[in-house]
DNA sequence: AGCTGCCCGTAC
DNA sequence: GACGTACGGGCAGCTA
């Protein structure tokens, strides 16, 4: 049977792209897809087809634009890197042969779709050569008569059965498009069902069998989803025609006569000097192709596609970023004393560490994995233990020698998240110097905005590549074993792969930060710096009064079963007080009390807005909130609390995320200690029990108003930089300014108006949100925010600056030159470009404030090292810090705190910090 | 039993 | 729809 092999050069030079570092050749020029397209090529010709040809996207508008002026709307144009590689790509592709097609007015899938049905019609195989799931909806099963298949030569995927379809998909090849219509692609701005992915669309389909039997029973899919789809109803038709692939696009010539032309070996010599390719060069002189013959590779599986060409040369950096790699199990001293070796000799290595808990407190070291090029590892296993577990080399022999080289800090070490890898080596005797480079802050400083920086994400994101997830080594939920238990093969590929992926990910990322100097400066002087910090802060931990939070509890119990008993005496029934669903319920349907307040989803809401708005109908609401206020209290801090202590320690150790938030705060969790009640007395009380150790105190140091400031510093207004030159109280000199009142005169009430001003125009808020704070008419907030703006006005002229920024760069940055991407910033959804516009307002002074905090813990903690231990930083709590201190070090301590703290950014206002200390973290305000 | 979305509430 | 950034508890519905 003839062959016939369509490869979809778009797709393979795009994903190149972004899969691998940016390489040039002498002359500069870019080459690194054109590197990735032309090993991919050569493996190809190594199948031997008959027939084949290179599709690559013609310039300019396709039918689909005129279907829908929105398509790939949101897509940015061709990286200019990438667009000098087309015409370099095309060159080789036709001297090696490959007959190269380009088709206006329609894209290269829908030529790959025409040519793929007429072969098939013919008796030819198919092969589509692809890295767009797209495809799958022409898939044609050979052991179903048919012969389209796909092959993926970046992850080594092979599509050819409907079973893997349905594996893959959840679906039948043939409905494919159904499914991509429902689910919309983002990638093409295609908007589909909204909250429809994949999972959900494979359940209406396997339902109701087609996208017109979906649209048809609509009404009887319920809940949110349901509506959504209704919404789109209307435009799942046109969905569906642009996801088609067309398969009648009007060509010249058959697609048996596309074979392949001997290669023009002249020009393809010039070519490859031209772009560094030496190895492919080399294959031309001589040589036979590799893969020819003693590489002889079957279409089937991962040796489809470049990946096992062997074609990588020793003078380009390895192009295969998104292939698997090879890994060793370490067992023995000579492999160890091997890797040592390659170790020493290397400019830096990438480890990972592997233990049998996630608490990074109380986890034991079950092995190390290393690397120290890209598709090589090894893992080196010592605490593996399962029955018929192979002998492994014992912990103290590999961390002693380890040691020298985790010790080093000229010897650089690359991690991922390497704050808990350093903290656990650190708790088994090895304090790591030279952690020089982590790729979830690179990834972090690279674009904030993403959701996720962990390992897998990025992975994909940068490398395409799917990593061997934990649970699948591991299992998860009540299944899940320790990583203890995992066999030795398994934990290898899973262990060795994370040192590996870390080393390719940080060769992808380094140059994206590199090529920003002020992104390099925070990554550098910022966020690597502080890895250290934070791993002591955690490690330090904060004492907890165990016994002060019981009775706490016991108290808070005790009233909130009064209010139970009195809510349940003024329902006339019992309900459960905690169910949002039956208090509604009750008082919206029983006592039909009006409803005055709906949540975002149009339901009647139970919030505290709305039961203090019910308070004078009815004597329930506020016993609810009562009850409500006690049991948040019990439930999250006081009970919670002292599950939290270390039995060890006694202390509360949290940890930091330091890729946590977008604009660069820390977050903190298990347990969050950045939301300790502070506002009411009963919430403050919880406070008592964060304590100081007999002879220390608890010091607290904050600065004062850091985000106003820093919006006096952008803003540069001359009325708000006086206000704090002055050193008078900001929102009393606020109201004092837009009201017209001296100092003096200020009655509260204003005082407490502009506060909500003041803190409102940092969030963006409106006319509408400050009259609902301020429980005042619409009008009059506006005449506020008028009143305001006219006696500011270049907080106003700020504010305007920052959203024209943010639209036309798609980023806004801080002093420091932090940048934080706006997804949403030119969104056609208003909701969803306000709601970017205020996160851009926002931004810059939430950001600069997390700069200049993290800063001051830097130089603090320098400052601490040396004083053996006589002052600890225990707490960050945004613009606070929190340490505990020797009795007699206070005030040098509060002194020193202050002093760095204040000196940590210079603006147009001064920092001013303000401290306290106590026995307890209560007292210390 | 575990996962997920929703509602609600705490901090700065 | 209307105020930015987080984390987390309890409920309710779904899934296995």
């Amino acid at each position: 049977m003839p062959k016939l092999v369509l490869i979809d050069g778009s797709s393979y030079l795009y994903r190149a792209f972004h899969a691998l570092p940016p390489l040039t050749n002498s002359a500069g020029e870019p080459t690194g897809a054109l590197f990735g397209v032309v090993n991919m090529l050569r493996a190809t010709l190594a199948e031997r087809p008959d027939c084949a040809v290179f599709v690559v996207d013609a310039p300019g508008k396709t039918f689909r634009d005129d279907l829908y002026p929105e398509y790939k709307a949101n897509r940015s144009a061709l990286p200019d890197d990438l667009r000098a590689q087309v015409q370099p790509m095309c060159d080789i592709v036709q001297a090696l042969g490959f007959p190269l097609l380009r088709i206006a007015g329609v894209e290269a899938d829908d030529v790959i779709g025409t040519l793929a049905l007429e072969a098939a019609r013919e008796g030819t195989e198919v092969t589509i050569s692809t890295g767009d799931k797209d495809f799958a909806q022409l898939l044609q099963p050979f052991d179903d008569g048919g012969s389209i298949r796909l092959v993926n030569t970046m992850s080594g995927s092979v599509l050819d059965t409907d079973e893997a379809v349905i594996a893959k998909f959840g679906v039948r090849a043939n409905q494919i498009v159904d499914m991509l219509a429902l689910m919309g692609d983002a990638i093409d701005n295609v908007k589909g069902v909204d909250k429809c992915g994949p999972k959900t669309a494979a359940k209406w389909l396997a339902e109701y069998g087609t996208l017109d039997g979906v649209i048809e029973n609509a009404e009887k899919i319920g809940g949110k989803i349901g509506e959504n789809l209704r919404t789109a109803l209307p435009r799942l038709p046109l969905n569906r025609e642009l996801v088609t692939i067309k398969t009648d696009v009007p060509l010249d010539q058959p697609a048996k006569s596309m074979t392949l032309r001997d290669r023009d070996v002249d020009t393809l010599r010039t070519l490859y000097a031209r772009y560094g390719f030496n190895a492919a060069l080399r294959d031309l002189d001589g040589t036979p192709a590799p893969g020819a013959t003693e590489r002889k590779v079957s279409m089937r599986g991962t040796e489809a596609g470049w990946a096992r060409t062997g074609a990588a040369s020793a003078e380009a950096p390895d192009p295969r970023l998104g292939e698997k790699g090879e890994y060793e199990t370490v067992t023995t001293r000579e492999q160890l004393d091997a890797w040592i070796a390659k170790l020493q000799a290397a400019d830096a290595f990438a480890f990972d560490v592997e233990t049998d808990s996630l608490d990074a407190h109380t986890a034991n070291l079950v092995g190390v994995s290393l690397a120290t090029q890209a598709h090589a590892g090894c893992y080196i296993p010592f605490g593996h233990d399962y029955p018929g577990a192979p002998a492994q080399l014992k912990r103290e022999d590999v961390l002693d020698a380890l040691r020298p080289l985790f010790t080093d800090a000229s010897k650089k070490k690359i991690g991922q998240h390497g704050k808990y890898d350093l903290h656990v080596l650190r708790t088994h005797g090895v304090a790591v110097r030279g952690y020089a480079e982590d790729t979830m802050l690179e990834s972090f400083v690279f674009n904030a905005g993403a959701s996720r920086h962990d390992m897998d994400s990025l992975a994909k994101r940068y490398l395409g590549y799917d990593t061997v997830r934990y649970e699948d080594v591991a299992g998860k939920g009540a299944k899940q074993i320790p990583f203890s238990h995992v066999s030795l093969e398994d934990a290898t590929r899973y262990a060795a792969e994370d040192a590996d992926v870390t080393l390719r990910l940080h060769a992808v990322l380094r140059p994206k930060i590199a090529a920003e100097p002020s992104l390099d400066a925070v990554y550098r002087d910022i966020e690597m710096p502080l890895v250290p910090v934070l791993e002591r802060i955690e490690s330090n931990g904060v004492l907890v009064d165990v016994a002060e939070l019981r009775r706490q509890s016991a108290d808070l119990g005790k009233r909130m079963l009064d209010a139970q008993q009195l809510a349940t005496n003024l329902a006339g029934r019992t309900f459960s007080l905690d169910s949002p669903k039956q208090v509604g319920q009750l008082l919206f349907e029983e006592l039909k009390l009006p409803v005055q307040v709906k949540t975002s989803t149009g339901q009647p809401s139970v919030n505290e807005e709305a039961l203090e708005a019910l308070a004078d109908l009815h004597e329930l609401p506020k016993v609810i909130l009562e009850y409500r206020g006690l049991a948040k209290l019990r439930s999250t801090y006081t009970d919670k609390l002292p599950e939290m202590v270390n039995p060890s320690t006694g202390r509360v150790h949290t940890s930091y995320h330091q890729a946590g938030a977008a604009t660069g705060r820390l977050a903190s969790s298990d347990p969050n200690l950045q939301n300790i009640p502070i506002r009411t007395d009963d919430g403050r009380r919880i406070r008592r029990a964060f304590v100081a150790p007999e002879g220390r105190r608890i010091v607290a140091c904050d600065y004062s108003q850091i985000e106003l400031r820093i919006m006096a510093h952008l803003s540069e207004d001359p009325n708000l930089l006086r206000a704090f030159t002055s050193g008078d109280d900001i929102h009393r000199a606020t109201a004092a300014e837009v009201f017209g009142r001296t100092i003096e005169e200020v009655t509260n009430n204003e005082r407490r108006a502009a506060k909500a001003i003041n803190f409102g125009l940092m969030y963006g808020m409106s006319a509408f949100g400050l009259a609902k704070q301020l429980g005042i008419g619409r009008g009059e907030a506006q005449d506020y925010i008028a009143l305001y703006f006219s006696r500011y006005p270049g907080v106003r002229d700020f504010m305007e600056r920052t959203r024209q920024e943010a639209r036309e760069r798609g980023f806004v940055e801080t002093v420091f030159g932090r940048r934080l991407h706006l997804e949403n910033i030119q969104a056609r959804n208003q909701g969803l470009r306000a709601g970017a516009e205020r996160a851009a307002i926002n931004a810059p002074m939430q950001g600069t404030a997390a700069d200049i905090v993290k800063r001051a813990m830097i130089e603090i903690d320098r400052w601490l090292a040396g004083l053996g231990g006589r002052a600890l930083m225990i707490l960050q709590v945004h613009d606070e810090l929190v340490f505990e201190v020797e009795e007699a070090f206070v005030e040098e301590l509060v002194a020193g705190a202050k002093d760095r703290m204040a000196a940590a950014a210079e603006l147009r206002v001064p920092l001013v910090v303000d401290a306290g200390q106590g026995l307890n973290w209560d007292e210390a305000h």
